[in-house]
DNA sequence: TGTTGGCACTCTCTCTTTGCGAGTGCTAAT
DNA sequence: ATTAGCACTCGCAAAGAGAGAGTGCCAACA
């Protein structure tokens, strides 16, 4: 677009110092500080130019200038490559995330929790959602009444459950479901997985108690809930440290709709993605009423199996898009290489967990 | 204590109003509203006397009066119990926590949820700690690099890890590794799990690859984990409901104890506990700093092989006790219920997932 | 033509003042 | 012992005044 460079200068000085101080911004201190070289008066026609071009706008007569949504996008689009981080930066950032990777509990929600506090603002986690299916079926026998079923899923990961029966079955009837069941339900979908193939499988196991649609129902369960995206929301008292939420009734909306799971996912409109894999979604582009004007980052990382899952981080308009970006961009970019190449992080694991034994004991 | 049933009953009354408007509570309007028959004058002295005697305080002179924690403290021990849900109300309830046990996942953190919403409250839910041991381990061997590790632990959750190894094993050592670890590890707690006892079943197996100390790794940080009280927050926005945090300050400083994990529990001490297992921590009485104001209301529930988790609540000081011990109360005896006797809820699990698998098909 | 200094003007923010009302404590009467 | 009445206290909200920041515009200058 046809704007003098200056005054793409004076833009993104203005919205520089707006996100740093979170007021409006008058040409004097600008003439002062952000160092270009002309005076006050200069950049007072240059700012009512903005005004005029829809980037900037003024809370009211005689106060300095904020920017508008506009001049955050523009800021976004032109501006903002230039920031990366510093190479230690990125690298302590790389040692937290493999840190909470090494912890084999819900990934997702403490990386969720990791963005949240490394940008200070509330971050949400999505789950990469795409079809799941069983790979693998064991049926373990424990007794008469009971045995645990375990399902190996195609994202190599394993879920189990214990079932406890009214009745008794005998070994060699779980052995015989075991073979049915990894035949016949395992690469396929869940929506394949129809109250007719469960009768023939029933049938075929000369299964009169129901063991069939226990072990059936779980699975659909499992490919269901693995298949279907979580979200994760973190750090939504965050929120509180930004000014433009000092206001706790508005604090509170935007509290409650994030943790309601609220869902930000934005329209996948063809941006002109320039930059990679980060999306901003500014102010009122936001579809959900509660983000009118909240803006939100996100990047999305790739969980192998062409599975997409999704970080992003919430915060007022007046965000610091920079560095949220720079950050969310480590970050996708980490996750992505553990979990799309093989498995676990590089090492340790084992003996991590040797030595937390004897650190366990002094407790 | 020696206090006139007068006094007692204006007291309860000046509480039960200060927790519904949060405002200073005159003597006139008690005397209208109140229904204990006198004038506002009468009030007005034993509203004196009751300040004398610490349990109101004036915000200053010639405001209404506000309930000490000593006056909570008296209202909480004397006059609460009275309070009890309507049998739909807690039928509701029951219903709502069927539901919640219901999904599998987890369930614990879904309990915290449950009890924030039912409040308007914060609420937060400990797992039981307890030290839990290995009932029975299995190893399925998968495919030469990979095989699935199995453990059924005390308590009868299943816990179950997918192994991927870079050297190959053959299925006979996973045979043998199986028995040994069944004999050797299980039903000892973690603290018995020696690098000694790691070593001598590496020996036993003839295990040069590494496999032996992988799967007692991951027994231990399983137990490790499972015997680790876990902490689950949720609803700290709700705070934001109280105009006690219309404050964003205050409300920041405790909402990030809370989503801290904060800890909470009370010092465990003898508390005269006249009313079965609601533990009422008030104001000053916690110990916690970031608690001297607010109020905490904890549960405990029985989860079975003598473990005993907890649910509580926090608010500000005029917080509904009533209220939230009666639900509470619910809540924990309905958890205990499902937990410690047998197994999951009632019936319907199963016909409910096989109805879901039709929903789902719409989507 | 673009840049700069100067100046009057506008508007908000903060501090102070003022008046009101709620609620108290005390006293005298029942 | 209770009640009615009354003077008094004190916080709070609305109103007013002053200060300061920043603008827009104009005239001068390169």
């Amino acid at each position: 677009m046809g704007i003098s460079e200056r005054k793409k200068r004076i833009l993104a000085a203005v919205i520089d110092e707006y996100i740093r101080t979170a007021e409006p911004v008058g040409s004097k201190h600008l003439a002062e500080n952000a160092g270009l070289g002309c005076s006050s008066a200069t950049i007072r026609n240059e700012l009512a130019e903005l005004v005029a071009l829809g980037y900037l706008e003024q809370p009211h007569t005689s106060a300095g200038r904020v920017p508008t949504p506009m001049g955050y996008r523009m800021y976004v689009n032109e501006f903002m490559e230039k920031q990366k981080l510093s190479l230690e930066e990125s690298e302590d950032l790389n040692r937290r995330l493999n840190q909470k990777l090494q912890e084999l509990d819900d990934t997702i929600g403490s990386i969720s929790r990791l963005a949240s506090q490394l940008t200070d603002y509330p971050a949400l986690a999505l789950t990469a959602a795409a079809p799941v299916t069983v790979k693998r079926v064991d049926l373990i026998y424990v007794d008469a009444n009971t045995f645990i079923i375990v399902l190996m899923l195609s994202g190599n990961t394993v879920k189990s459950k214990l079932v406890h029966l009214p009745v008794s079955v005998d070994q060699g009837m779980v052995q015989k479901l075991s073979t049915l069941f990894n035949s016949g339900f395992t690469g396929i979908p869940e929506d394949q997985i129809t109250p007719l193939l469960i009768h023939s499988t029933e049938r075929a196991a000369d299964d009169g108690m129901g063991l069939t649609s226990v072990i059936a129902a779980f699975i659909i369960e499992t490919l269901s809930e693995a298949g279907t995206p979580e979200a994760f929301v973190s750090g939504e008292n965050r929120l509180l440290n930004q000014p433009e939420f000092r206001d706790p009734d508005k604090a509170h909306r935007l509290m409650n709709y994030l943790s309601g799971g609220g869902y930000i996912l934005p329209p996948a409109e063809g941006e002109t993605e320039a930059d990679s894999e980060i999306r901003v979604v500014i102010g009122p582009e936001n579809v959900a009423e509660e983000l009118k004007d909240s803006s939100v980052v996100i990047a999305s990382y790739d969980a192998g199996d062409n599975m997409k899952g999704l970080i992003g981080v919430v915060g007022p308009t007046r965000m610091d898009y920079s560095m949220v970006a720079a950050k969310l961009r480590v970050l996708a970019a980490g996750l992505s290489r553990r979990l799309s190449s093989g498995e676990a992080p590089p090492e340790g694991l084992h003996n991590k967990l040797i030595l937390k034994q004897n650190e366990d004991h002094k407790s």
